[in-house]
DNA sequence: CCTTTATATTTGTATATGTGAATATAAAGA
DNA sequence: TCTTTATATTCACATATACAAATATAAAGG
C-alpha cells in the first residue's frame, strides 16, 4: 500500500533479496568469504583453511562467483578469489557479529524445541 | 589468524549465521516481515496480503517466531504478529533495496547460464 | 454443548541442495 | 608427449525444506 499497486504480488525484489540470502546461508560459503576478506587467495590455500573436500570448495566458489559475491583471476595454473561485493562482506560481518554477541533476543535463533 | 588459535575450525558464528540468512531465504517470509513492518497484524490479515495458504503462513510465521525474528501476542481468538528484531528487519531492508537499485555488481544474481 | 472462526500441526510429496567419489580439464615442467 | 599439479565437473546419494491436503486445537457466540 505503501508503493501504490501491489505489496504481496510480484515483487522480484524479494525473489532476489531470497536468492541472496539462500547464498550465505551456509556455513562453509561464509567462512569462505571470512577467508577471502583477509585478501586474494587461491583454491589451494582455502582448501589448507577451510576443512572441505577439493570439489566442494570448487563448487561453493562456482556459486560465490555466479551471485557476483567473489571475482577470480587466473595465474598460471592456479586460480586466485578475491571478494567483488563489499555489501555482501558488511552483511555478513553484521550478521557474524550480532551472533557472536549472543544478542539474538535471549531466543538465540534455538528454538526452544 | 586474528583471534589467536582458530579461524576455520568450529566457528558456530558462522553456524549461527548461516543459519539465520536461511531463515531470511525464503520471499515468503520476507514478505512477511516486510508486511509487518508497517505494523501489528493478525494471520488473516496477512493471508489477504500474500499469496499462501494457511498452514503454511502459519508455518512461516512459526519459523520467524522460534527465530526471534518476530514475537506474537494473542487477542481472542485471533494472534497478532509483529517485529521483534530489528537488526533482521535492517538486514532485509538493505538487500531488498540493494536488489530494486539493480546494484548487484552487473551480475544480478542470475548466472550466465 | 455445538457451531463457527482463527490458527496450528501433521503427513505425504516433490524439489533443492550439500557432500563424497570418480573423472575431466588446464597449465607447467621434464 | 608424459607427468604432475591445480581446479572444475559429473554422478549418485542423503538430507533439508517448501508446499498442499487433511486434521487438530483454541476461542467466541448461540
Amino acid at each position: 500500500m505503501k508503493d501504490g499497486a501491489s505489496e504481496s504480488t510480484s515483487s522480484p525484489a524479494f525473489d532476489r533479496a531470497a536468492e541472496l540470502f539462500g547464498v550465505l546461508s551456509t556455513p562453509v560459503r561464509l567462512r569462505i568469504i571470512g577467508a577471502l576478506c583477509e585478501g586474494e587467495r587461491n583454491v589451494s590455500h582455502l582448501l589448507g583453511e577451510i576443512a572441505v573436500s577439493q570439489p566442494n570448495m570448487s563448487r561453493h566458489l562456482n556459486v560465490l562467483y555466479r551471485t557476483g559475491v567473489v571475482a577470480k583471476r587466473r595465474s598460471g595454473a592456479q586460480i586466485f578469489y578475491r571478494i567483488a561485493d563489499d555489501s555482501v562482506v558488511l552483511l555478513c560481518k553484521a550478521v557474524c557479529s550480532r551472533v557472536e554477541l549472543g544478542v539474538e533476543q535471549g531466543r538465540s535463533l534455538r528454538p526452544k524445541q
